[in-house]
DNA sequence: GTGAAAGCGCTAACAC
DNA sequence: GTGTTAGCGCTTTCAC
C-alpha cells in the first residue's frame, strides 16, 4: 500500500502526494473547475445561487477528483460544527432509544450530526459529558430529564447553546423543554384503575432513587389513588434494575405484604411483563383477581397473554418535535415563544384491567 | 437577552465583548497563565511534560477564565478529529442499542466521540451516511454488516480509515471485523433440537429479505437440521418487521402448515415470545409438544413461563473489543494482525427446551 | 521545558 | 454571480 504510493509519488509532480497522498481540497475542485474556492464553498452551501455553467464544472471536477468536504474545517470557520449533542441515561433503554433514532433521522435531513453521551444515570458522568459536548461547539445539545448537576446547569447556560431537555416536564427548563408529566402519568394509572373499580393497589417501581422520573410516577399514583378514595394505595421499590424478572420478585412481595390487592402499577413494562408471569405461575387470573397497568407500551405488551394495559409515551414524537424546535432556533436567533411543548401520553386499555 | 448583551458592551472597554461576547480561547489562558499558547496545548494534552509550576498557572487560569477548549479547531490542526463514526441499522434494536452503548463508553474512555448514524436497513441510506462520516475526517468507522453498496466499500477503502464491521463474520472484511457467523448460530439452533430429541422443526423469520443475518441464520438451521437428520425441517417468513405479534402470527401459520411439528426456532426472541403467548393461548404445552428456542437473550427470556431457551450474542463485548482493535490501531499504524475477532455466542437452555 | 511561526481547509464579509 | 482577503482556534515542527 504504501510502496505502492511512493512509486507513483517518485513519478509525479510534486503538487500531489508530496509525502503521504494529500487529501485533495476545495482548492483542487476549484482549479479543475477554474472557478475560485470560495463559489465552490458557495456551491456545496447554496447550489441555487451559483451559475448553472459554474455550478455544473464544479459538480463535475468534484466527481473526478472524488473530493470529500472537510466539516471539521469548515466548522472551525463558520464557529458552528453542524453537530448536535446528544445525552441521555442510555440508549438500551428502549423509551430513549426511540427518540434518539428519530432525532437522528429528523437533524440527518438537515445535515446536522447526532453525536451521542450515555450518563448510565449519574450526574457527574452527564457533567462531563455536557463539558465535552460543548469542546465540539454544537449546533446544540439535547439532554434527557430536567434535574442535573449545578455545574451542569451552569456550563449550558453560560455556553449560549440551544438546549433541550427532554423526557421530561415539570420543573422550569435551561432552555426548550419537550415530554410530558410523569407525575400525570402515575396519576393517569390511578385513575384508569379506580374508575375499573379496583379499591386496593400497589405501584412496583425499581431503582427509583436514581430514576426520579420512576418516582415521579409513583408520587402521581399514589396521590391520585389516595385522593379518589383508594382503600389501599402503597409503593413498592427495589434497589435492583427495572427488569423483567425483578417483575416477579416484586409481584411477589406485593402480594405477601397485602394479599388482598386488586391492582398493580408497574414503574415500566418490563416489571409488568415480569408480574404478569408471576401471575401465570401462581394461577393469579389478571384482570380478574388483579388488574395489572404498565408503562411504555413496549414492543411485548400488545401480544401478551392477556394483552397488557400500558401507557405510551409518545417517545418518536419527543424526537420530532425536538428536532423541529432546535432547527427553528437555528434559523431564528430570538425565537422566544414555545420553549416548553407537551407531548402528553396515551393510556391504551388491553385485556389486563 | 440582547439588551442585556448591548448594556454590557457599552460600558465596557473593548477586549471582550466586541459584538457578542468573544470566546475565551487557548491565548487568553495563555496570556494569563503569563506562558505561550504551545505551552498551554502542551499541558492539555501531556499534562506531564509541562513544569509543575507552568501547569499550575495554566490550570489556574482555565478555571479562572472557564476556559472550553474548542475540539473543532484541534481537529483541523491534527489532521484527526477524535471521532468515531458508529453506523447501524438502528439503536431501536435492541442488540444494536448494546453495542453502541459499551462502544460509546469503551471510546469515551480515550476521549473519543461517537458520532451516530442509523441505515434503517436501507444501503443508500449507509452509503450517504458514511460519504458524511468521512467528512468528518473521523479517527474510526464501525459499521453493521459485511454486506455494503459497491459505493461504500469502495469510499471506505480510498479514505484510509481505520475500519471495523461489526455483528457479522464470514465474508472478507474491508479493513477489520467483530461479531461471530449467523449461520453458526442457525446451525447451534437446529443442533440443540436435534439433541433434545426433535425431530420436525420449523425456523420462523420476518423480513429476511432486508434483514440477511436474519436469512443467515435461517440457511444454517436448515442445513443443519437436515444434516442431521430431521424428518422436517422448513423456513417461514413474513415480510413485516420482527415484533412479537408476528411471532404469533407466524407460529399459528407453522401449526396449519405442519400441525405435527415439535419444535420451533425463532429468528430472534420477539418472535419467540410471540409464540410463547400463541401457545399459551392454544394450550399448546411447552416444551411437551413444542421445543421453543430463539435468538438474542433478551431482558424477558429468562422470566417468561416457561423461561425461554435461546442464544445469546455478546452485544457488549462486541463494542468492546471494537473499541479495542480501534485503539490499538490508531497507536500503532502497522498493526496488521488480529483483523478478525469471531466474538462466539452462547446456547442459553432453559425450560422452553 | 518553552516559544515562535506556519499552517490545517474552510467560510464569510466585502468588493468587483 | 464571482473572487479576494482574512481569519476561525488550535497543533506542530523546530529552534532555543
Amino acid at each position: 500500500m504504501d510502496a505502492n504510493l511512493k512509486s507513483i509519488g517518485t513519478a509525479e509532480r510534486s503538487t500531489r502526494s508530496r509525502r503521504k497522498s494529500r487529501r485533495v481540497t476545495m482548492s483542487d475542485v476549484a482549479d479543475r473547475a477554474s472557478v475560485s474556492p470560495s463559489t465552490v464553498s458557495l456551491y456545496l452551501r447554496k447550489p441555487e445561487t451559483v451559475s448553472p455553467a459554474a455550478g455544473q464544472a464544479i459538480a463535475k471536477a468534484i466527481e473526478a477528483l472524488d473530493y470529500v468536504p472537510n466539516f471539521v474545517a469548515g466548522g472551525l470557520a463558520a464557529a458552528s460544527s453542524r453537530v448536535v449533542s446528544v445525552i441521555v441515561p442510555s440508549v438500551r433503554n428502549a423509551f430513549f432509544a426511540e427518540t434518539v433514532a428519530t432525532l437522528q433521522a429528523e437533524l440527518g435531513k438537515a445535515r446536522l450530526q447526532v453525536m451521542l453521551g450515555h450518563t448510565e444515570y449519574s450526574e457527574r458522568e452527564e457533567e462531563s459529558l455536557v463539558r465535552t459536548a460543548l469542546s465540539w461547539a454544537p449546533a446544540g445539545i439535547v439532554i434527557a430529564g430536567l434535574a442535573h448537576a449545578p455545574g451542569t446547569i451552569k456550563l449550558l447556560r453560560a455556553s449560549r447553546v440551544p438546549v433541550v431537555e427532554i423526557w421530561e416536564l415539570g420543573a422550569t427548563p435551561i432552555d426548550m423543554a419537550v415530554g410530558f408529566s410523569h407525575r400525570q402519568v402515575g396519576a393517569a394509572a390511578a385513575d384508569h384503575l379506580i374508575r375499573r373499580g379496583r379499591k386496593r393497589m400497589a405501584f412496583l417501581g425499581a431503582r427509583m432513587q436514581e430514576d426520579h422520573r420512576a418516582a415521579q410516577r409513583a408520587e402521581g399514583f399514589l396521590a391520585t389513588a389516595r385522593e379518589n378514595g383508594a382503600e389501599l394505595a402503597v409503593s413498592i421499590n427495589q434497589p435492583a434494575p427495572a427488569t423483567v424478572e425483578v417483575g416477579g420478585v416484586l409481584l411477589a412481595q406485593a402480594l405477601q405484604q397485602h394479599p388482598d390487592l386488586d391492582a398493580i402499577a408497574c414503574s415500566n413494562d418490563h416489571l409488568a411483563l415480569g408480574a404478569l408471569f408471576e401471575c401465570q405461575r401462581r394461577n393469579v387470573p389478571i384482570p380478574e383477581q388483579l388488574a395489572l397497568i404498565g408503562f411504555g407500551d413496549l414492543p411485548f405488551a400488545s401480544a401478551a397473554n392477556p394483552s397488557l394495559t400500558t401507557i405510551r409515551p409518545p417517545g418518536d414524537l419527543i424526537g420530532r418535535e425536538t428536532a423541529r424546535l432546535l432547527l427553528a432556533r437555528m434559523g431564528d436567533e430570538d425565537k422566544g415563544a414555545e420553549q416548553v411543548v407537551d407531548t402528553h401520553f396515551v393510556v391504551v386499555q388491553r385485556q389486563s384491567t
